[in-house]
DNA sequence: GAGCTTCCGTGATACCCTCTAACTAATTCT
DNA sequence: AGAATTAGTTAGAGGGTATCACGGAAGCTC
């Protein structure tokens, strides 16, 4: 008790921690993976603690050990899935700022894992508010986005809809994004959601037509691209 | 409910339902109002059978008399859930095939109880197949939004995304709609949703600007509407 | 109205889940 | 080595779904 922390935190930046929390970070990891299967299967509502113990040969209360309960584990998975999607995006907006690049990108990510996406912008679990610093990470999101629809546009292009956006806005404060750019940024993602959370939802199965055409039509539609 | 269903299960001879019956349908629909505030206050995940039968003074599997299981109740609200929907949107639509009358009675419904939209529209439950009973009711709301479409249309209107709908159509079959008909229907669809559901989902709260600005101009934008 | 039948509601039970608490055993620190 | 920290265990409270056998009330028939 008396002691300062003579005690080795030493090396923040390189991962050289004491062997403990190598290996409870390891364990952490590893319940997540088999999190992940879970919600990759069944779903997030599914989720269950008891179960992830049982697969890794250990007893239930035992995780409570590396996370505070059942929130923080999916408070943790979504912080990762906003960050998967950040770092998807920005690696197609690497190669040139291009809704299509990015729009596919959503697509593909969403595709890959429809539990996922449904876990970041599906029906909002009940008791569950998102911590500040996954919405900072959304923001970057946002910010992506935007950095793509304002290349696209003139520098002070504006719309109607655009000057309301710019007048009463409290969201990527900073970004010198003209009033059209803030629409078209918006239309880009409530679009592209519409057609795609319908999609993974199923309600596009058996009426017969392509949904990636439909997507592709609507990114096509676009009010930057389009005219 | 208000509808005392009329002749649901039909008794020839009597005429009247046996008092059983009657009984027995009213705490059916005791059952299902209950689960309807469960669902508002804390979403569908949250619905709980006991809490249900303890609300109303009865034990636990005292339910399972009138729902084989939670499944078959859920079932039975989503079923509730689509033929309110199709029959605010008939009302809306009674006085004038009208898109903007279609949409905001759209949105009024889902803001009534944003848990219903998502039971209907949101994140599919894990288990849960609807029935085809449920999707024949969805058909109609589809058909009301195709017949305002088709209402705005030449008859032979036509788009490229809309020759595609057309070729592999296999929903709404007989709907004598225009090709551009389906593609506009499909966008009333997938981009009011796409708005709609981030905004109940609360991903628009904290950015400043009025989602119901937002929403009608949306609509507005809409590619028949528009030009 | 007596008797038969049908159906409602109950308590007991099995099996899931989350999460807390007390205890043991291993690991690490001094 | 001894002390402190921490991982993992079992036990148990409390809640959920769902099945079962039973008692009793209601309706139906004669």
């Amino acid at each position: 008790m008396a002691k300062p922390d003579t005690e080795a935190k030493p090396d923040p930046g390189t991962g050289a921690k004491t062997p403990r929390e190598r290996y409870r970070a390891q364990v952490r990891e590893e319940i997540k993976d088999r999190a992940w299967e879970q919600i990759a299967t069944a779903g997030a509502s599914a989720l269950s603690l008891n179960a992830i113990a049982k697969q890794m040969g250990m007893s239930g209360p035992a995780l409570y050990r590396y996370f505070a309960g059942r929130d923080e584990l999916i408070t943790e998975l979504v912080r990762d899935a906003y960050r998967s999607l950040a770092d998807a995006l920005r690696a197609a907006a690497a190669d040139g700022a291009d809704l299509a690049r990015l729009a596919h990108a959503l697509r593909d990510w969403a595709l890959a894992d429809p539990h996922r996406y449904f876990l970041v912008y599906g029906t909002p679990v009940p008791g569950y508010h998102a911590p500040a610093d996954t919405t900072a990470i959304a923001d970057e999101i946002v910010a992506l986005l935007l950095d793509a629809c304002t290349a696209l546009l003139p520098a002070g292009a504006t719309t109607p809809l655009g000057a309301h956006l710019q007048e009463h806005r409290t969201w990527a404060e900073g970004h010198p994004a003209p009033p059209a750019a803030l629409q078209l940024a918006m239309n880009l993602w409530t679009r592209l959601h519409g057609a795609l959370s319908l999609e993974l939802a199923g309600h596009f199965t058996g009426m017969g037509f392509d949904p990636a055409r439909y997507f592709a039509a609507e990114l096509d539609g676009l009010p930057a691209s389009g005219r």
